[in-house]
DNA sequence: TAAAAATACTCCATAGGTATTTTAT
DNA sequence: ATAAAATACCTATGGAGTATTTTTA
């Protein structure tokens, strides 16, 4: 003997239409059972709702009271509904992406708009950090998906291969490479290599690509953007390796640099979509993908799923 | 399938716990059940409220939406409750009293106080007008009880009797009446005879005490309270019969006017406590009636039960 | 007599229990 | 290996149906 929803929908009925056999044909029931739930309602509560007879139903005082009660509770009731209904559609609501920084600012330019006309229902908030704390972010429900350059490891999170990109010398104009027609990895000075500060995954993996300890190039000072770095190659400080599409931009020789793409079948980067395999709208991430891959710039390998 | 109180019980649990054994103790219930209560609520709303695995629940976006409104929806469930279990309680909330024209003047005042004292949590309502109108409030339920001078004969309103009230007469100083030691109904010179007008019960009770027809005495003037009647009869213009209570003012000879009670044993009127037979508050119906018994001017003889 | 609610009973859907499996750390 | 949720399966409660009775206008 519990109070239900029902109960509360069969009272609203019977105070709206005064008539047992009514309500009870409006709630889709038959008279007795009906009759029967109010009675035990009633029973429950220790009060009367209805005083009635063979000929008529009256409500209570009490019964008034309740039956207010009863339908502020139903109305929360109904909007539950239509939060879950709405909610239903995977494409619609709030999502928090989030992407390295390494990635960021040169990706999310074509994404933003192709999202928005591809799910307009949908809200996205961005966040931009540095692997480690986005898987932090990850893992405990703050974003819902990430663009990362490194594979998770961690079993409840489950990625989406994105894209290939390669990667690029930047070299200041007249460096002696720059005749060179295929720039390999060990043709590179790794002495005047410059590298982003250490938390960045991109630093890892240009180190883990030219086969050198973690150590080197902690010489420099702390550089975060790929766009510093490169201002810093032009300025003749050294020579510095980016992703493809940090390129996008078209640094050119005017600017003090030349640009070249590294001839290296390992000089590639993976991007994922990073995410909690227990995330509910794996449909919303996978078309999300999708969008993603079809609209990459040529300097990138788009991978089919 | 149809969402359940208890089901919002069992997400608002597992919400602040985390954990869905510990949220099952809370409940009262084993997890397995919890468990399949939670899945099928979600089938039922198509959305996942709680990611979960072997090791960690977390909250969806939706389902901290959900949440909220399961929140406030039992919070007005707790309402219902709450409001029912005050009301549990028949000597209080609010209680309608009517009572007709001759009788409330002279008996609320001795009621109201007793009543309040012995019903603190009583807020009474009182209303005043003839019998037929009042016994239309008491069906149609804008009356929870009405203090009358006629036995009800609608089958769907049931009394409790009070007491008995004798009638007196009412005469101007000087009436040759006045010598008289005990003054019968025939003795009344019926021609001088003043009543309120038509539709107050009194005005029934006194021509039926006489065996007048109802046609006699419509030549006065509209009168509606027993107050001004007596007044007429100090000014001369007639005599008349008050019920007994109604003289608790003590009228004297300084007045113009002398009283005597009929020496009649049919001069009086009995006094009923009326109610619709469903009204759910019995209890309160018997008590306030001994309350009333118990707290009557000498004048009237109550009635045991 | 007629109309409506209450009661009696039977049935079945489903919530809940126990035992077990799956999953992830 | 352990902790927790999911699953399987069985039981029992209780909501709903049909037939009938009671009530009252």
């Amino acid at each position: 003997m519990f109070m239900n929803i029902r109960d509360l929908i069969y009272i609203r009925a019977v105070s709206k239409l005064k008539h047992f056999g009514k309500a009870a044909e409006v709630c889709g029931v038959s008279q007795p059972a009906l009759s029967t739930q109010i009675k035990k309602l009633e029973q429950e509560l220790g009060i009367t709702l209805f005083e009635r007879d063979s000929r008529s139903v009256q409500i209570t005082d009490i019964g008034q009271d309740i039956i207010q009660l009863a339908d502020e509770a139903l109305s929360v009731i109904d909007n539950i509904r239509a939060t879950a209904e709405e909610a239903r559609d995977p494409f619609s609501g709030q999502f928090r992406l989030g992407a390295i920084p390494t990635i960021a600012p040169y990706l999310l330019p074509y994404f933003i708009k192709k999202n928005y006309d591809a799910f307009p229902k949908l809200k996205l908030h961005f966040q931009e950090d540095i692997t480690e704390r986005l898987n932090q972010a990850l893992l405990n429900g703050e974003l819902d998906a990430a663009i990362l350059a490194t594979p998770s490891e961690n079993p409840k999170l489950d990625v989406i291969r994105l894209y290939d990109e390669p990667f690029w010398a930047v070299l200041p104009t007249g460096h002696s490479l720059q005749t060179i027609d295929k720039i390999r990895t060990e043709h590179l000075p790794f002495e005047e290599l410059l590298l982003l500060t250490e938390g960045h995954c991109f630093r890892d993996q240009a180190l883990d690509l030219c086969q050198l300890s973690a150590t080197l190039g902690t010489r420099s000072i702390r550089v975060t953007s790929l766009e510093t770095l490169i201002n810093m190659v032009a300025a003749g400080q050294g020579i510095t390796l980016v992703p493809a599409m940090a390129l996008s931009g078209s640094w050119t020789t005017d600017q003090g640099v030349f640009t070249k793409k590294l001839d290296d079948p390992n000089a590639y980067r993976r991007i994922y979509l990073t995410f909690r395999k227990r995330f509910p709208r794996r449909q919303l991430l996978e078309n999300m993908a999708d969008l993603i891959c079809t609209n990459l710039p040529s300097s990138v390998q788009r991978i089919a799923h």
